[in-house]
DNA sequence: AGCACGCCGACT
DNA sequence: GTCGGCGTGCTC
């Protein structure tokens, strides 16, 4: 018998099987799915087995399997299909899509050990008569329980456990343990329902096929009880869940909802998890120990057999499309999945993506609605033009909101100031000659941050020290400009001596629990004021919160990227959302010099509908998505010459096919030219028909897989 | 990915 | 002459 073997090497060239033998040792265990060790050349590698055979036709012997590494398959059927899908869609290698749908712990990789955490036990092996009181103490213990943790036992006296031990009166054993302890109380909600949500509860409950439900409501009209709802539904029918949500870590409070409704059926999948942690919920999953798998892009892989329904909260959110390969959309995935599952896919969001909302308004998707459920607080809304508040001498905080400051610090009341920059100072330039210091892997002006005192690249992570003089000219006179959440920071507790401001960004939650930490401070009133990026726009419900500033609301309407007026519109409904959940009266300050801006405007009048004609409009226009398709191909090498001429000519053989409504676009620099000393050129190409540009996208990705040049192709990228 | 092979320049 | 630089190709 021969198995044809899907080794880790994950190099262009090799995206193929190879065939090995199986020695007897194995026969009877080995299935497809399943790791085995393999030598291949002079080294030894893992691999996935993906077909077993009786014959093979290659004309010279082929090399033994070395070992079987799991008893059971990690891909199951449904896996495995679903990787060649991917491969297929997303041209990629097949290894590469396996290996991300699985737990580091699962991946094939030689050498690697997993994670297992063990606890250790004492049973009694061979009871006896102690020799002395602690002896005694300890086989007493031991024949009232079965087994004792030996941490229990070395409390009473190590020595003499480790004498019974030895003596062969107790033995030692070891068993594997989840690193993740649950003990939650299950608490029955018995919230009563609107309309709305009844509706939607009844028409996913009553789903026989797939079908795709778009869920659009606003923050706070309880879409979450929706999939509370339909998921207890899911149980009952002895089925399973997966809930997918942008970022676990952001959404503390969500998850903590469903933890509180399910208890230990509950697995979470996250990135802040350690790989044992990871693989200890994956495990879990297979054993069948959980009905719900909760987590963020990647758990859309959760190896449940049963699925009854999946739910993609945030379904507009940027995380969902993972940036690297295999660049998979997950909603695709899901759509995969439901599909072979028959069974209801739920996109749930306040700000749908326009194409979902196309979707759902052509029928491709059923639109479910629900209307604001909290009785309107009072949400006062200001826009504020800066260009005239520069005039006045207020470049940064505009009179309005300075008022507003002045005025809930002496309530006692709490703030919440948007700026979605990090960092102190965003350019250094010299005054004398110009010369505006970059990073030198990126060429893209360097950020500098007072708190480590470097100057940091903020798309490579390279650092370093801030200039004294001008490596030019040699000048001393450096002039810093623009304003990060750093000097924010500084500024406020400058201007306001009773402010106690604390920073939420990428710089101050980088470690384990620092998020949390921040979000329970500033709940418990350690601090009045939230400094942060969009990252505090996000799920976040403070009780004392009565006045969201955003510093720059305009800010992300600058980014070259057709989605930034759609981000725009969600940060700033999301930012708004923030103010006035509860009691208090709220308000809400946004500063910008293109004020006017529809995203802007729609967003503050918290008009989706509005937001999206105008949107869906320019679109058309523009021939972006819902009306055509995009895909983009990086030609990426640190030889900018070799790149150029390889992706000109990738440009001139589509230009050649001549293909009615296609439109390409380029070869022209990336957006960030040049990163970690690899220049970039891309090609955009706009169409409306995917078969024959598919085929075209095929061919030019299998001409590069050998070659120097990288080549690198987007299906319907997020960013460009 | 890692390793052998081979072709070319620099040097004991 | 020989050592070693790395570009190229192969691994069941």
């Amino acid at each position: 018998m021969y198995a044809d073997v899907l080794v880790e090497l994950k190099a262009k060239g090799i995206d193929q099987t190879f065939t090995y033998k199986i020695p007897d040792s194995i026969k009877n265990t080995i299935k497809v799915g399943v790791r085995v060790q393999v030598p291949f050349g002079k080294q030894i590698l893992e691999g996935f087995v993906l077909k077993i055979k009786n014959d093979y036709n290659l004309e010279y012997e082929v090399k033994e399997i070395l070992k079987q590494i799991d008893e059971n398959p990690i891909l199951n059927d449904e896996l495995l299909e679903l990787g060649k899908y991917m491969s297929k869609k997303y041209l990629c290698n097949l290894i590469t899509c396996y290996q991300t749908m699985l737990p580091s712990a699962l991946k094939a990789k030689n050498n690697f050990v997993v994670p297992k955490k063990y606890l250790t036990y004492i049973i009694l092996k061979k009871d006896t008569i102690g020799k002395n009181e602690q002896q005694n103490k300890i086989l007493e213990i031991l024949r009232k329980n079965k087994k004792v943790l030996k941490t229990e036992l070395i409390n009473i006296s190590s020595s003499s456990l480790n004498t019974l031990i030895k003596n062969g009166y107790l033995e030692e054993i070891k068993e594997e343990t989840y690193r993740l302890k649950d003990n939650i109380d299950i608490v029955k909600n018995n919230i009563n329902l609107t309309t709305d949500q009844k509706n939607a509860i009844e028409k996913i409950n009553n789903t026989q096929n797939f079908k795709t439900y778009l869920l659009h409501g606003v923050t706070g009209s309880g879409k979450t009880e929706v999939y509370l709802n339909t998921i207890e539904e899911v149980i009952k029918n002895k089925k399973e869940a997966i809930v997918l949500v942008p970022e676990i870590s952001l959404t503390p409070q969500l998850v903590e909802t469903f933890r509180k409704r399910f208890g230990s059926k509950i697995a979470i999948l996250h990135s802040n998890l350690s790989m044992g942690e990871k693989y200890d919920e994956w495990r879990k999953i297979e054993r069948k120990e959980v009905s719900v798998v909760i987590g963020a892009r990647s758990a859309i892989f959760a190896p449940l057999t049963n699925l009854g329904i999946i739910i993609i909260d945030e379904e507009h959110s940027s995380t969902y499309k993972q940036e690297n390969n295999p660049k998979y959309n997950t909603v695709d995935i899901a759509i995969y999945r439901a599909k072979k599952h028959n069974i209801p896919l739920v996109l749930g969001s306040a700000t749908p993506l326009v194409e979902s909302y196309t979707r759902a308004k052509t029928g491709v998707y059923e639109l479910l609605t629900l209307k604001n459920k909290i009785s309107n607080v009072n949400v006062k809304t200001y826009l504020i033009d800066m260009k005239e508040e520069i005039r006045n001498n207020h470049p940064v905080l505009s009179r309005m909101l300075e008022e507003n400051i002045k005025e809930k610090l002496s309530k006692n009341e709490q703030i919440l100031l948007l700026l979605n920059r990090r960092g102190y100072t965003t350019v250094s330039t010299c005054k004398n000659c110009g010369y505006t210091h970059k990073c030198k892997y990126c060429d893209i002006p360097l950020t500098y941050h007072k708190s480590s005192n470097t100057m940091r690249c903020h798309y490579c992570g390279y650092a370093e020290k801030k200039l004294i003089e001008c490596p030019e000219c040699h000048s001393k006179d450096i002039n810093s400009y623009g304003m990060g959440t750093e000097k924010l920071v500084e500024y406020i507790e400058n201007k306001f001596e009773n402010a106690k401001v604390i920073r939420m960004d990428n710089d101050t939650t980088s470690n384990k629990g620092s998020h949390e930490q921040i979000i329970k401070d500033f709940e418990n009133g350690k601090y009045n004021i939230l400094i942060g990026t969009q990252m505090i726009s996000k799920g976040l419900n403070f009780k004392n919160v009565s006045l969201v500033g955003v510093i720059s609301g305009d800010s992300s309407l600058n980014i070259p990227d057709f989605r930034s007026g759609e981000r725009t519109f969600d940060l700033l409904n999301q930012i708004t959302g923030r103010a006035g959940r509860f009691e208090l009266e709220g308000t809400v300050i946004i500063q910008g010099f293109n004020i006017n801006h529809y995203s802007i405007v729609k967003a503050v009048e918290n008009d989706y509908e509005g937001f999206y004609n105008e949107e869906l409009n320019l679109r058309k226009i523009l021939k972006y998505s819902p009306f055509y398709n995009l895909s983009l191909i990086k030609v990426k090498n640190n030889n900018y010459e070799l790149a150029s001429i390889e992706a000109n000519k990738i440009a001139n053989y589509l230009r050649n096919q001549k293909h009615i409504d296609v439109y390409i676009l380029g070869p022209a620099p990336a957006m960030i030219p040049k990163i970690n000393n690899v220049y970039e050129l891309q090609i955009i190409i706009k169409y409306k028909k995917s078969n024959d540009i598919v085929k075209d996208l095929e061919y030019i990705n299998n001409l590069y897989k050998k070659n120097k040049v990288n080549v690198d192709i987007d299906i319907n990228p997020y960013l460009i």
